[in-house]
DNA sequence: AATTATACATACATGAATGTATGTTGTCAA
DNA sequence: TTGACAACATACATTCATGTATGTATAATT
């Protein structure tokens, strides 16, 4: 009954998305190894083969969700738009209607939007913060370059804008990912975008009277 | 061994506030009845007499915590100020800022942030969502309001507004609730939502080019 | 004052999940 | 081609949480 290298390798990610499956329908705790196993077709032999533990197919998933977006953003980064909070803008409605077909991310990020990290979950707590840490450095550059360019007021102060910005993509992805009623994809994400960047776009064309 | 029905409620009251207690340090899937009925120094048959079960408990948490909130906003839509966001951006800090210093209720919100409803609580996740549409339509009001005096350009969308303003919330409490090291309540509670507010805040006097 | 129902504590039965130990089969390397 | 080890499956032991059934003392009721 031993495999071939490829085929060991198969059977790791279908205990992968099978245990997301599992998750995202009965949450991370109240899934047992046994119920991975039975919808990955193994048994739970395969699963301590692969994996420590539980927790540690948490963990995976969660490597295979933040690696694509912390890249997304710095491919992005490699152009230097004239107008940096538009280009911010159009990236951030660009993710999250990406977002809205893959059903397998939304999955992923729902995942980690409602867990708590406890338990035998505490371990990764700070890992998956340090992880976030590093978009929002990302995400102020674009803040940054905005005032270099002059299209800032000078008071403005790119962490707080780089902050309440992340406050705001936060609790919209929340809502999206917990409560598919309040908001919708196609409606709503580029109007309350829109809103939002009106404010932190505090710039002299938006209000020509406040500077000179 | 038969108590009287002030003492009765007395330990009701103690297993509720020691289910907090172990929810907020284990997780509310990782805490047993029996953790506790040893935390509030009973046993599981004090819990079982006033709670049918474990989820019980924590949707009597969630009434603990919404009701007040509720409660607060209703009682200052009574006063009618001239500048109903100015006015709705100072409830909103001093909300937050009493959180603070309500560790309880630090706790309970945390706990409903970072919980996923699955197994025995997707009973509740229904019940929950309609109560924060209630305070989204009161919050709405504010907005409302606000057109009426003629404080928004004509094109402002009360319904945009109000869910950009709960996206923003949501998300700034989340990292208030979750990451302790990001956000700190005094300093940048009241910069982000100011930041916000001035978006939000698309009226004439503060861009009086945009309008007559 | 006797009774009853309350407010629990104790005891028990059950089930489920975990981790590990061991078995088995096939692959790959030499 | 034949060990040796990889890739699992199977079996077992143990722990632990839940729900319920039952016991009991005492406050409240009459």
């Amino acid at each position: 009954m031993r495999k071939t290298k490829e085929e060991a390798q198969k059977t790791k990610e279908s205990i992968l998305t099978a245990a997301l499956s599992c998750f995202s329908v009965k949450g991370y705790f109240n899934t047992s190894l046994d119920e991975i196993a039975k919808k990955a077709k193994v048994t739970r032999g395969a699963i301590y083969w692969h994996f420590q533990n539980k927790s540690e197919i948490f963990d995976a998933l969660h490597d295979s969700l933040h690696e694509p977006f912390i890249q997304a953003i710095t491919r992005d980064l490699e152009t230097d738009s004239p107008y940096p909070l538009q280009q911010l803008k159009e990236l951030l409605v660009k993710l999250m209607m990406e977002l809205e077909e893959n059903t397998a991310k939304m999955k992923i990020m729902r995942l980690f939007y409602q867990c708590d990290y406890s338990g035998e979950l505490q371990q990764f707590k700070k890992k998956h913060q340090d992880k976030k840490l590093k978009s929002l450095q990302l995400l102020q550059s674009y803040f940054d370059r905005a005032k270099q360019k002059g299209l800032l007021v000078a008071e403005a102060d790119s962490e707080i804008l780089t902050l309440t910005l992340h406050c705001f993509i936060k609790g919209m992805l929340y809502e999206f990912l917990t409560d598919s009623k309040l908001l919708n994809f196609k409606s709503h994400t580029e109007a309350l975008t829109t809103q939002l960047f009106m404010g932190l776009n505090n710039c002299r064309s938006a209000c020509p009277n406040t500077e000179q």
